[in-house]
DNA sequence: CATTAAATGCACTTCCGTTGCATTCTTTAT
DNA sequence: ATAAAGAATGCAACGGAAGTGCATTTAATG
């Protein structure tokens, strides 16, 4: 039973072939991952299949889901200790405008905001719009 | 000519029937509206028509554009001042996981983020979830 | 009044996310 | 090993919301 296999397991998903080849996918993918992206690199997969699996990835906290602002919904692994099912790792994200690409910025934590009286804060969002780093010639 | 009729005018705007009565609709409310909640306000009215009068507005830079995250995109009139046009007027919003109505925290800017190297920000958007201070009993 | 430009109304499209249900595969119990 | 149960997959269709093309109406101008 390979790494990722155990991983998949330990965190009560089964490893079907596709799931592994998807968790493969993500892991060496530097940039958040969206749905569109997964369906070109395994063509011969059905789209709800994908979109399953990223579903399932997510609702049992290997994934993490990413709203950058274009309208479609990104996914990315999440790094060891992420607390993101419990709204406790907002780091922040970076969506690249040149090439289109979203990054998350796991250290980058989002700063604590004081809110006017009677709001409570349960989740944040806080994506940066720009050049990327590689866009930019770094 | 009313006030309303000057401000259009003012911004290079038409004041017809129609884009009077939205205006006056976005001002009497304190939050951020949606298409929906206009074509409900004004059942006669052609959605096309209000779609494009909200376009106009954010064009002419009198109303700004509001991702809250729900995929439903809000508007709202600008605070005067405002520079969202030039993405410098970075308030932050907030979103009501109960009322899921979306408010404008003006007075809230954006904190300035340290990038990675590299990284260029030309713009930001940080949107607060959690409970309102209407539905918190404030 | 005639001419021109802008605003509106209507129909239709696109994009992405999502769901229902039949089928196939995997696990578990007999 | 076989049968039964449960989970994953494949296929088709739906849904909401944003956006576009074009004919028609309305307003501005001389
Ligand atoms: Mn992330
Ligand atoms: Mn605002
Ligand atoms: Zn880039
Ligand atoms: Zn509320």
């Amino acid at each position: 039973m390979t790494e990722i296999e155990k991983k998949l397991e330990n965190n009560g998903i089964r490893p079907t072939a596709m799931r592994i080849l998807i968790y493969k996918f993500m892991a060496q993918k530097e940039v958040a991952i969206a749905l569109t992206d997964i369906e070109d690199a395994f063509v011969k997969a059905e789209r709800t299949t994908l979109y399953r699996t990223l579903k399932t990835f997510e609702d049992k906290g290997i994934v993490h889901h990413i709203d950058d602002g274009t309208g479609i919904s990104k996914y990315a692994l999440c790094e060891q200790g992420c607390n993101c099912e419990l709204d406790q790792d907002l780091h922040l994200h970076f969506h690249c405008s040149n090439c289109d690409k979203t990054v998350c910025l796991t250290d980058h934590k989002i700063p604590h905001i004081n809110l006017p009286d009677g709001y409570i804060a349960e989740d944040a969002n806080l994506v940066i719009t720009g050049i990327c780093e590689k866009c930019s010639g770094h």
